[in-house]
DNA sequence: CTTGACTCCCAAAACGTTTTGGAGAATCTT
DNA sequence: AAGATTCTCCAAAACGTTTTGGGAGTCAAG
């Protein structure tokens, strides 16, 4: 309400003196100090950011980019994830922007406007692309940033990710053990890096028990893009027997498949990211989930540390896959 | 990568003469203005945001308050409208930014912080409660602000809501000319505006027919809260023949509760929100939505004009609800 | 040749903070 | 008692922009 002027004339006291007391400088007295902070507290004064952010020559501010297309807006829990961080992120004086793509301009212009014209400290990056135009930009412009989910360029950057290859290695090799040998993926667009991550980790495991790797079907990341993948594999002469799915979304469109075909119950299958949702469709959807918990609270420290110059090569946080069992994957590996 | 003073130096004019050509001011020749146009494209002049903040005091934010119970983060579209809604304030030069609820804070705290260190040009408020206290506040410092859902505030403040009683009022109407008697309501936390306006439409519709208004249970806003009261209203001696619940989530856990109860596909069952998970539930999900698209950018609209100055009663959207048909309403009205 | 209008440009102030580089007084050292 | 040290405090610069209030020219009219 007031501004540091008016504050240190009712002081009586210099600018400078009524800066530093508020700040905790020693080199103000502590019975000054107590009587600044109280006049302070009184008027409930703030200092007005956008002054400090220019004499400090920060902006204080760290952007996500939101993937344009609608639907395709990120984990389901990406929500609660910006929300942890930027909760983080805000102990630190750091308030989170949220830089969406308007129609006509690329993610790539977006980082562009917000680096250039230096609104904010860092970026973060979500939906990584395995080729991502982002971070080679970000990364020519040698500002900080951290993304959700590894890309292939050359250089190290900062990231969290799943080990979307183990994970799902490891669900196609269980339905193996449990007598499946038409083991279906239902893959997401290969430009993501997640999507191909996870499709890899099935083709290996394929390939390690000597199976075909012919039963795969790509569609968009959502309840449609299952649906649609899930009737195409099922239109094979040899129709699988279990489905390995890139998302819980598109598992959940893959159920609605299988209850059209063949009255469900007959085929399993599993899911990544473990919606809540997951627990009430019909059959209650067998998952994954990447470990570790307070995901934002991880990114946000990742962002700081990268801020504070800490080389990417140990900014990087690989997770583990666990299973979230429930009943879709349990379906006995009949012959179709 | 420059600033002013630079560019400024480069060409041999001043300071003043630099903005005022980029800004387009007519007292520059268009000679001139289009010299310093060029060189600013060309080394890629971006004004310093933070300096323009501060001399314009203008902040060129605007602060979307997040409601901080995990899963209680406003509608399920809410990520679509927010990146909507950034992307249509970015046009007019503000950017949204994420204002968290840190533990052992209020979401009034966090609307003093932003306000009072004039950190936004106004907020934007989710999942208004009946009596909201940040509502309060903010008229009370005058400070522009849009809501998501009307609240019970005797000033009137601008708000985009959908007419949630009007909608359930029908929804009931309907069940009850399908020959339903025993029409059951899941219903939310009652000290949000959106539940407790849903609930109202319901009971009005109930005694409109003069039907008894105690099969109601309330419960969390995602779905264990409506699978658990959907138990509820299952275990009364006389049970309910269709079922009106206030959000698609709570109706997703109804139908996992009726399928347990009874085998599913005996009572007719109706949310709202149009998830596009709702196709893909067995039976496919019937339920409600407000009109109107692209929420985002109304919201934006309604914060830049009262940003500009309009009065709030000229602010005020009240959406009308319509109906969703799938498949989960149509169940026969038999007894019980 | 003056006057006024018009065109094109600029110096300087202002926005509110943080930080630099001391200044003056008090206290300690020798 | 003089010098060194410590303790408090402060004036002024700086951050990069926008805006105010002109100031030179040029030109046409009187």
């Amino acid at each position: 309400m007031a501004n540091l002027k008016q504050l240190a004339q009712s002081l009586g006291l210099s600018i400078t003196t009524v800066s530093r007391a508020l700040d905790g400088y020693a080199d103000v007295s502590a019975a000054t100090r107590e009587r600044v902070r109280d006049a302070a507290d009184k008027v409930g004064y703030r200092p007005n950011a956008s002054a400090r952010r220019l004499r400090r020559q920060r902006a204080e501010l760290v952007a996500v980019t939101l993937p344009s297309d609608p639907g395709h807006i990120g984990p389901p829990h990406f929500l609660d994830m910006l929300s942890g961080c930027a909760e983080h992120l805000a102990a630190a004086g750091l308030n989170l922007v949220i830089a969406p793509v308007p129609r006509g301009e690329s993610e790539l212009d977006i980082c562009r406007r917000f680096v250039d014209g230096r609104r904010v400290d860092a970026m973060l990056l979500v939906r990584t692309k395995r080729k991502d135009e982002r971070v080679e930009f970000l990364q020519s412009r040698g500002i900080p940033f951290v993304t959700n989910g590894r890309t292939e360029s050359l250089l190290p950057h900062p990231y969290i990710d799943g080990d979307g290859f183990a994970g799902f290695r490891a669900a196609t090799l269980r339905f193996h053990a449990a007598g499946h040998r038409r083991i279906g993926h239902i893959a997401g667009p290969q430009e993501y890096y997640f999507a191909h991550d996870r499709c890899r980790g099935w083709r290996a495991a394929m390939e390690e028990c000597g199976l075909a790797t012919d039963l795969c079907a790509e569609g968009a990341p959502l309840e449609q893009g299952g649906y649609l993948a899930a009737l195409e594999l099922l239109r094979q002469p040899s129709r699988p027997t279990a489905l390995v799915c890139a998302t819980d979304e598109m598992a959940i469109g893959a159920l609605r498949a299988l209850r059209e075909v063949d009255g469900g119950n007959q085929i399993s299958i599993v899911g990544h990211d473990d919606l809540a949702m997951g627990a009430f469709t019909s059959p209650p959807l067998s998952t994954m989930r990447m470990t570790g918990e307070n995901l934002g609270a991880s990114f946000a420290s990742l962002l700081l540390r990268a801020i504070a110059g800490e080389p990417a090569e140990e900014l990087q946080e690989l997770h583990a896959i666990e299973f979230v069992d429930r009943d879709s994957h349990r379906h006995p590996a009949k012959a179709a």
